[in-house]
DNA sequence: TCATATTAGTTAGCATAGCTAACTATATTT
DNA sequence: AAATATAGTTAGCTATGCTAACTAATATGA
């Protein structure tokens, strides 16, 4: 009986779905209903999997996640003072400080006074940490995209268009 | 000009699915072909912006991240040994160590000893630790899901639908 | 102008979370 | 019985997050 639930009684937990059985009304700002909560825990799990697995892949880079985090704002958004990185990175100044300074050891980033405002310093990536980023998405992107070839065309559209509708409603998030 | 790119030559980074302009042969094992980089890079994109925005609701319950995804598994997979716990968090024992600990330590967890094994030790989360994680759960998925209530009915299906899809995939991930 | 606010980043110090290497204690195998 | 393998812990490193307190520079305004 090593695989058996053994779960007893007060610990059993019940679904989040059950708890609103009564929640009705106009969908804007009501309490969501049980079908909305079915798939907004299937969504939270499945991509909290998606990316452990891809996640694996970053290890290869030699630079941990955070930095490479900053590091995509940086080629993918363009220079940034250091208080905009703390911000898009949703990190206090002081952990984007470290960052920061972690990414210029190894040359990934490089830094330059403003001229107008010697308080504010400006960050940029290098070619090197240019380089780093696109080969860390790289090898997350084709671990994943060679994952999603073995699906049917039909599959993959209904998955394109999905990603789609979600990335819309992050844009918009409340 | 603040927003302007300001990105220069060699800095621009290339899109992924340009690199394989030739990639054509049987679905299963070639290099996947633009399209599928396409959404996997907006999936992964789509994930990461995800999480990011539910993990905020994380701060909440007074714990970490580690701590709260170990409680999971013990919640939902039933007691589990240290090692079994290390494994399904893709972590090393020593980390598992510290975590189930600190979990042992606010009373989340209780650890008892194989009476068969005295190396071993099993770990079941409390129903303190069980009710926790209920509510971190709770606050994520509500989130999410009074997110997800401002989609159209069709959307949500298509979510859904897509959802499934993913989940079976990382089923049999390769 | 000059005193005071505010703003941008850093430093110090704490906690969590990951790792490897080396250790202890217990089972298992030969 | 001795050697080996397995389960966890300890020690010590790095990275990432925080708050509080600091420095330096800019902006405000009496």
């Amino acid at each position: 009986m090593p695989r058996a639930p053994a779960i007893k009684k007060e610990l059993r937990v019940p679904t989040l779905a059950a708890k609103d059985a009564a929640g009705m009304g106009h969908p804007a700002e009501s309490a969501p209903n049980p079908q909305v909560l079915a798939v907004a825990d299937r969504l939270h799990s499945t991509a909290i999997h998606l990316l452990r697995r891809l996640r694996k892949q970053d290890v290869k880079t030699g630079e941990g996640p955070a930095r490479l985090s900053a590091l995509s704002v940086l080629v993918f958004g363009g220079p940034k003072t250091l208080g905009e990185l703390a911000a898009a990175e949703q990190v206090k100044p002081p952990t984007m400080s470290r960052i920061v300074a972690g990414l210029a050891r190894s040359r990934m980033v490089e830094v330059r006074d403003d001229p107008h405002d010697a308080r504010r310093m400006h960050i940029r990536a290098t070619a090197k940490g240019t380089r780093l980023l696109q080969k860390g998405r790289e090898l997350r992107i084709t671990d994943l995209a060679s994952n999603l070839n073995r699906l049917a065309p039909d599959e993959l559209a209904d998955l394109g268009k999905a990603v789609e509708i979600l990335a819309e409603l992050l844009k918009n998030w409340k």
